[in-house]
DNA sequence: GTGGTCTAGACCACC
DNA sequence: GTGGTCTAGACCACG
């Protein structure tokens, strides 16, 4: 189900929020959905619990999730607000990574048609 | 010349590497001239010559620029195969930042337009 | 009557003891009234008749109800000797925000209208 | 230098964090400060350095310190932007403490004196 | 020497 | 059963 390399210099506990967050954003994880307990998930893949805890306390922070201590960790609804200051960031990334490709040989036509083709999730705006 | 914020997170030498690539993707530093010396920069800086040698032997890493043992560290022609992977990792990085930032609610056109204002040098391909 | 938000961080618990506090210091609930008996509140509520026990034995420690075994839990009178301790407490936990709101930038007159603004039912001490 | 309650049922990060939190809003610790490393506090304390890095991170989060990877954590300027969702939380945290005061016999005007005798360090607007 | 990541365990509060 | 806290260790990247 994950795909995790104890060897990469990516930490596990990011490995692990990318895929998560794939899910998430494919909508194969629907909002309110449970996620797999720390405990299961660490012995699925073998890793600490602390570890998968890492990873879902992350998430949490970046409004992905929400934990509820004795009940489990949920797929979090949509909050625009929570979301500004991270969208900036990711953008700022966003045109890094753009120039350093087009600079390498890069088509800005090839990069659009990427950003086309990429499907997501759409999600109710529900603020409380 | 050179920003450095050393209260930031980002590690001193990537954020040298950053500014570095800027310059040559603006021009402002042409295909093989000469980047400062190692010991110059590291006292202009007044940051640690390591650092520097860290900087320049990542940026030689990812094809940007060579290194003459007892000459110094030079501006690298365009190598298309030498970029070839970094390309594909920058694209898979690009991909999963659009896919977030759309799901945050963010829009396809903005992105485009964030891309269209994109500026960089372009290079002949070993051609001077 | 009441609302629980189960997807909140907050324990149902205390979720419960809260409202059931505000009800008392809005003299909705008075003085030596009958507390929903626990069965008859965790069928109305669908939760677990522990929580809601938990939730009285709490509001019982802090000296706002008082339980007769076989009877029920009632309202307590107004008993200024229990609630010195807790008096303390919540002063030093006041202290402790007030510090904290003036750091980030909140001021003293808004704080001091916040208080003006806030009612609660006025007790007699055990003279009704 | 600290105090720490290890048979408290308030976990040990959370202790540190208020003593931390007081020795920056009485000046005691500036900004840009250096905070003992958790290595250090750590062995001082004789409590595991783990607690200690959940203590920095928290407060990190709270926007009370900053961290440098192989450097060390440090006191924050004031960012008056980050505080704003925080300082909403703490109004209504206080609220409710004022009505339970006030409802348990304690006075406003008491509560008023309480307030106007805090004192914290006043700190300049940075936002960068 | 610094903070950050990770493991292998333990105990607690909540439901 | 759940997530959260905590300990006692190890190893890595950074400067």
């Amino acid at each position: 189900m994950f795909t995790l390399d104890t060897r990469s210099r990516v930490p596990i506990y990011e490995q692990l929020m990318d895929q998560l967050k794939k899910l998430m954003m494919r909508d194969v994880m629907q909002v309110d959905e449970q996620l797999p307990s720390v405990r299961s998930l660490a012995q699925e893949l073998t890793i600490n619990p602390n570890t998968i805890q890492k990873a879902y306390r992350e998430l949490e922070r970046e409004g992905f999730i929400y934990s509820i201590p004795g009940k489990g960790s949920f797929v979090a609804p949509f909050q625009i607000d929570a979301n500004k200051e991270r969208l900036e960031m990711l953008k700022q990334d966003l045109e890094k990574i753009v120039s350093e490709i087009l600079f390498l040989g890069g088509s800005k036509d090839e990069l659009i048609q990427l950003i086309e083709k990429v499907k997501v999730a759409e999600r109710e705006d529900k603020n409380d």
